[in-house]
DNA sequence: TAAAAAGTAAACTAATCAGTATAAAATAGC
DNA sequence: GCTATTTTATACTGATTAGTTTACTTTTTA
C-alpha cells in the first residue's frame, strides 16, 4: 500500500520553519499585542533568522492577517443542529445555546480575538468586512429558529431578530468582559446558568401559548 | 456684586493652551488612531508648540490617559430616574433603556471608546479596571429594577441579573457593532425599536402576571 | 516697567522598527 | 558527491518618533 491511515505526513525543512515561525508570531502577538510584537522579536521566539521570517511572509501585515485568518476558520469549525419537531423547544434550544457558549470559552480564542480587534480596529474596511462575517455568521441557530418558526411553535418571532437577540445576551456576558479580561471565562456550571437564563427569556417571550 | 451669574471664566493664557492642546489631541487621536498620532501632530493640531504639549503633559502616555478619562467622565453623566409606583411599568421602562441607548450614539463617543479599548487590550491591571468601571457603572437602571421588584411589580427577578440582561440587548445591537464599524449608530427610529423590542422581552419574562 | 513665567521654532538625540544586503553554512534533490 | 535552494547571523538603511535642548519672543504679574 502506498498510504497509511495515520501518516505522520513529513514536512518539508521549509515547511517545518514556516511552521515555527506562525507558533512563533503567534506566541508573540498574545504577548505583546500585535504593536509591539517586532519582527525581531518574532523572530526571535520562533527561533529563526529573521531573514526567514520573510522569505515565507512578505511582510508584517501579510504575517498578521494570514494568522489572524487561519484562527478565524480553525475556530469556526460549523456546527449543526436539526430542529426536531417533535422534541420540545426548551431542551433543543438548550443544546444549541450551549454550544455557542462552550465553543468560543477558550483563552485561546480571546487571545486571538484581541489580537484581531486590536489590528482592526483602526484599519482599513477590507479587513473589518471579513470580521464582520466571522462575527456574524453562524448559521445553526438560526436555521434552527427558521424552521421551528416555520413549524408554528413561536409567536411574534422574527428569527433573524430572536438570533441577534439571542447572540447579544450570551456575549454580554461571555464573550465580551472576557476580550476586555474584566472576568475570566466561564466554568461548566457557569454556562450552564448563562444558557438556562438565556433560554428562558427568549421562551417567555416567543413561545406559543399551549 | 463681586460675582455674575453667567460669568464668562476668565481663563489664563496657560489655560487656554491646555485647552488647545486637549482638542487638538482628541482631533489627532480620533483621526489616526493614538498610536499614529505622533506628538508633532498634536502640537501641530493643537497650534500649538510642542514644547509647550510637553510643559502640561509630561509624556504621551499621561496624555492619552487624561483624555480617555476625561471623556468617560464626560459621557457618564449619571443621569437619574425614580421608580414611580403609580406609573406603568413599560413606559418607565422605555424612558430608562431609550436614555441608556441614545445616550452613547454619537459617532465622538464610540472613536473614543475605540481609543480606550485599544489602549487597554494589552495593557496592565490598573486601567483595564478603572474602564471596568465605566463599563459596569450605570446605576440609574439598577436602582429602578431594585425599587420596582421591592413593590411587587416583578416576577423571579434579580434585579443586578435583570440589568445585565438588558445591556447586552442594548450593547448587542447599538455598541459592539458600532465600535467594531459594522453598523453606523443608530438613528432616532431604530433606537426607539431597540429600545421597544428589549422592554418586551424583559417584560415578558418578569412581569407579574395581573 | 522689569522680572518671572510660559510659549515658539527648529534642530537634535537616542531608540525602535520594517525591511534589505551579504556572505557563510546547512540541507535538499538529483 | 554536486548543485541549487534555504537558512543563519549580522550589519545596515531609512524612516519615524518620544522627548530634549537652545536661543528667542510674548505674556503675565507684581
Amino acid at each position: 500500500m502506498s498510504q497509511t491511515v495515520s501518516q505522520p505526513v513529513k514536512l518539508t525543512r521549509s515547511e517545518l520553519k514556516r511552521k515555527d515561525i506562525l507558533e512563533g508570531a503567534r506566541r508573540a502577538f498574545k504577548e505583546f499585542g500585535v504593536i509591539d510584537a517586532s519582527m525581531d522579536k518574532v523572530a526571535e521566539m520562533a527561533n529563526v533568522s529573521k531573514r526567514t521570517v520573510y522569505n515565507h511572509f512578505e511582510s508584517k501585515e501579510v504575517l498578521v492577517s494570514y494568522i489572524i485568518r487561519d484562527i478565524w476558520s480553525k475556530t469556526m469549525v460549523d456546527y449543526d443542529f436539526k430542529y426536531n419537531p417533535n422534541s420540545d423547544l426548551k431542551s433543543q434550544l438548550m443544546e444549541l445555546v450551549l454550544n455557542e457558549v462552550q465553543l468560543s470559552q477558550k483563552e485561546e480564542f480571546f487571545e486571538l480575538v484581541r489580537i484581531a480587534i486590536n489590528y482592526g480596529l483602526f484599519s482599513q474596511d477590507s479587513f473589518r468586512t471579513e470580521m464582520s462575517h466571522f462575527f456574524e455568521q453562524d448559521t445553526a441557530l438560526i436555521r434552527w429558529l427558521k424552521a421551528a418558526c416555520n413549524d408554528g411553535r413561536f409567536d411574534n418571532m422574527e428569527p433573524l431578530k430572536a438570533n441577534k437577540q439571542i447572540k447579544a445576551l450570551l456575549k454580554g456576558q461571555s464573550f465580551w468582559p472576557q476580550i476586555l479580561r474584566f472576568e475570566a471565562p466561564l466554568n461548566e456550571a457557569e454556562s450552564h446558568q448563562l444558557a438556562e437564563e438565556t433560554v428562558e427569556l427568549i421562551l417567555a417571550r416567543y413561545k406559543k401559548a399551549e
